[in-house]
RNA sequence: GCCCGGAUGGCGGAAUUGGUAGACGCAAGGGACUUAAAAUCCCUCGGCCGCAAGGCUGUGCCGGUUCGAGCCCGGCUCCGGGCACCA
């Protein structure tokens, strides 16, 4: 059970602009006041593995990995926006965008395309998808949203020759069964023909409504609600099975993220375009109709969206659309217009970050070589520590003169380094695979080690990791293997995603700072107290409203169990071996007690991580050892022996240092973290009598007790010898009798 | 808006596979002990009716399936997470 710190980051960077000091100082700060609340609180971390991502021994093991995957091509560099800032001429994160506005000094943010590092996560798009099916360790509405996110889709690409130009306009569909129908064409605003299309006359418009779009939010952009707006460029493409001429326009909907960046626009059968139809005044043409019925476009009030029989589509007139989907496919193929392709959502990783607190890119820019990647033995490029950090102009590493200036290692002309740093998405991608070998001081992984830790047995993390961080570190040891660094397909066999800690309404976080320090309650009740409070409180998948309201129970718990123990110890100083045979009844049913919780226990731990119902069934546990009478019988002692022992071990990975100190005061020679988990009897499990429900017509009439090997028959007869079921079914007829053995009779009468 | 979850007493939660709704704990009220307080112990504790036995009702809302629904299905409401530069 590892432990490590995850250090780079913007909270570190903005800490350092608030307090005038450097990220490096507020980070190790603060990890060094962590581990000390870890360590308070008792955990069992592997502290020998402990590393900060920080650390140059980590990152540039992570710039070598970099430097590999850009041979592979699976780094490389695209342009792509950014949030962008012009008082504090720096780029923003989504998080520092307040509707529309620079958080600090609220002038308006603009769209700035920038020239940005990406990693081809794209090339695994089908790995990772097929791979969701095969995770059976993990839960599955993590899985569904993974595969949402990758998003894979079949359709088609087609060709629309554009007028009076060679060439054409590519476009991604799912619903070539519509392509009949298709009027007009809708680009993205920033779709690179978007300004070459547009006619001299069209030009201020164009630019004007591309400015207003890149000023609007992407999540505003995709909304159903959004307002669909456009601009007709002033040129023209022909549809390629209907030969009609369809206008161009530019659309706010459309996004270059997705397939082409363009979209066939077919107004009767989609309801985007159909209101950017009907506000622009563009024709219509149906091409599927509902069953028996006849399509007006003119009188359509939405676009008809289902199943459907294709009409005014030459020779698919008549088939059903989804048929119809299948032949247009492969007539697009024969003649040459378009081919069946498979769409992803999923887009590549951009990794750039114009910041300082991050890992540098290891790469050269050289005026005569061009893009030139650090040569690995000149690695590690290591972060600067003499920045200057105010919040505005940009990264502060651009500024740094001994960092930026380097000679160019191919012709050793002068030369400008990278400044942007990677995503700190990238550490958190491996650092779980540098645990089995930190120290490891020739590459970023012993493959031996690896190997032989690898996969993660049991991974843990909040459910906001369910898609980015999680499938970042899919990505990352699927290109490790392929880099040959370790043997595996998956990181993680087992994933629990915890719920999140709530506080005043929103997720308890480093950057939103609403954090409670554990420290004040360690202080005043000790680490037992606060772990068992922090583990009874819910199960460790729920989110959880942060109150420490009830922290007295668990305290109150932990005295009475010390109690009971301090009471109960001179009754059992010298016991003999406990033989079930010689108990008296009272002992018998404690015994039973005793194993069914143990059992109980064993199970909420290991099967389900539910320690909140494990806890509450010690407590009730306890209890019942508390009422239990007469302890001083001498034929009993063994049982309460065996009890207590059993109650201080199942306590023990809660309450480690209450526990060691009573199985010491118990009389064990040896220490608690020598001893075995309890194994539960089975045969001292077993009821002698069931409590049978009775219900008649579904509802609750009575409860009766009958010996465990009872039959149905004599369930049955009790039953209805019972007064108020007697009563309830006084005058009617039974009509059925459902029986589910040992637990509940249904009377149905009528 | 889209994708994924959640909703059970005054509160945190339990009910693991469709079979006793409210385990365990907190808070509250009542009592014992004490000169007093704290601590501890005992009792009550979803709602309505009833002296009681018991009856009716109840798991966000509306509807359905079933002998039986907190759990399954359809339709909603509200809350939370994610939406690619918070991590």
């Amino acid at each position: 059970h590892p432990m490590g710190w995850d250090a780079f980051g913007m909270p570190a960077e903005n800490a350092a602009i608030q307090h005038k000091s450097h990220p490096a100082t507020w980070t190790y700060e603060n990890i060094a006041y962590m581990r000390g609340q870890l360590k308070k609180m008792g955990f069992s971390y592997d502290w020998g593995r402990e590393l900060a991502t920080c650390d140059v021994d980590y990152y540039k093991w992570e710039q070598l990995i970099f430097l590999e995957m850009f041979e592979k091509g699976l780094a490389y560099k695209k342009n792509s926006f950014v949030n962008w800032c012009p008082k504090c001429e720096t780029v923003l994160a989504n998080e520092q965008v307040e509707d529309g506005c620079c958080w600090r000094c609220d002038s308006e943010v603009q769209q700035k395309e920038l020239d940005q590092w990406f990693f081809r996560i794209t090339a695994y798009a089908d790995e990772l998808l097929d791979y969701t099916y095969k995770l059976a360790g993990w839960p599955e509405r993590v899985l569904t949203m993974q595969r949402n996110w990758i998003g894979r889709s079949t359709g088609c690409e087609i060709d629309f020759p554009l007028e009076g130009r060679m060439t054409k306009i590519k476009v991604f569909t799912t619903r070539q069964d519509t392509l009949f129908g298709a009027t007009f064409m809708s680009l993205a605003p920033e779709h690179p023909l978007a300004l070459e299309l547009t006619a001299p006359g069209q030009r201020e418009e164009v630019e004007a409504f591309i400015e207003r779009v890149r000023k609007t939010d992407k999540a505003k952009r995709t909304a159903d609600d959004l307002e669909k707006e456009g601009v007709f460029t002033g040129s023209y493409c022909i549809n390629p099975v209907t030969n009609r001429r369809m206008p161009i326009y530019l659309a706010n909907f459309v996004l270059l993220d997705y397939g082409t960046g363009a979209v066939m626009a077919v107004p009767t059968h989609d309801q985007r375009d159909f209101e950017f139809a009907r506000k622009y005044k563009l024709p219509l043409q149906a091409v599927i109709e509902p069953p028996g019925e006849k399509l007006d476009p003119e009188a359509m009030t939405a676009a008809f969206t289902t199943e459907g029989v294709m009409v005014n589509s030459g020779q698919f007139d008549g088939l059903s659309n989804s048929e119809a989907k299948e032949r247009i496919a492969d007539y697009l193929e024969k003649e040459g217009i378009g081919k069946k392709t498979v769409n992803f959502r999923l887009r590549d990783w951009g990794v750039s970050r114009q910041r300082y607190w991050g890992n540098p890119i290891p790469v050269i820019y050289c005026d005569l070589c061009g893009v030139v990647p650090v040569p690995k033995s000149d690695l590690p490029v290591v972060l600067p520590m003499d920045a200057i950090f105010s919040g505005e102009g940009g990264n502060p590493l651009a500024k740094v003169a001994s960092f930026n200036t380097v000679t160019c290692p191919q012709c050793g002309e002068v030369a400008r380094r990278e400044t942007d740093t990677m995503d700190t998405f990238v550490e958190s991608s491996w650092y779980f695979l540098r645990y089995c070998c930190p120290d490891f001081a020739v590459g970023p992984l012993d493959k031996e080690r690896a190997e032989y830790w690898m996969s993660v047995d049991q991974y843990i993390g909040g459910i906001e990791h369910a898609v980015l961080h999680l499938l970042y570190a899919r990505f990352f040891t699927k290109v490790l293997r392929d880099l040959g660094y370790v043997n595996i397909d998956e990181p993680f066999t087992n994933l629990l995603t915890q719920g999140m800690v709530i506080k005043d309404g929103a997720k308890m976080s480093k950057s939103k700072g609403n954090v409670v320090d554990p420290n004040a309650l360690v202080d005043r009740y000790g680490a037992d107290t606060a772990r068992l409070f922090s583990l009874f409180a819910a199960p460790p998948e729920k989110d959880l409203d942060w109150s420490d309201q009830g922290v007295d129970g668990s305290y109150r718990f932990l005295n009475r169990v010390w109690k009971l123990a301090y009471d109960t110890l001179p009754l059992v100083q010298e016991v003999p071996l406990l033989d079930p045979a010689a108990l008296t009844d009272e002992g018998r049913v404690l015994r039973r007690a005793v194993h069914k919780t143990i059992k109980k226990v064993s199970e909420d731990i290991e099967d389900r991580f539910h320690f909140n119902t494990a806890i509450a069934a010690i407590m009730e546990l306890v209890n019942t050892l508390q009422s239990f009478e007469p302890k001083n019988d001498a034929r009993n002692t063994p049982v309460l022996k065996e009890a207590l022992d059993s109650v201080v071990l199942m306590l023990a990975p809660f309450v480690p240092h209450f526990s060691s100190e009573l199985w010491a005061c118990l009389g064990h020679g040896e220490g608690l973290d020598r001893a075995s988990w309890p194994d539960y009897d089975p045969e001292a499990v077993i009821d002698e009598e069931l409590l049978v429900v009775v219900q008649v017509n579904g509802k609750l009439r009575g409860r009766i007790t009958v010996p465990a090997d009872a039959t149905e028959t004599l369930v049955k007869e009790v039953a209805l010898a019972d007064d108020r079921v007697k009563a309830n079914i006084e005058g009617k007829t039974v009509r059925k009798v459902i029986y589910v053995p040992g637990k509940l009779l249904n009377i149905v009468v009528g």
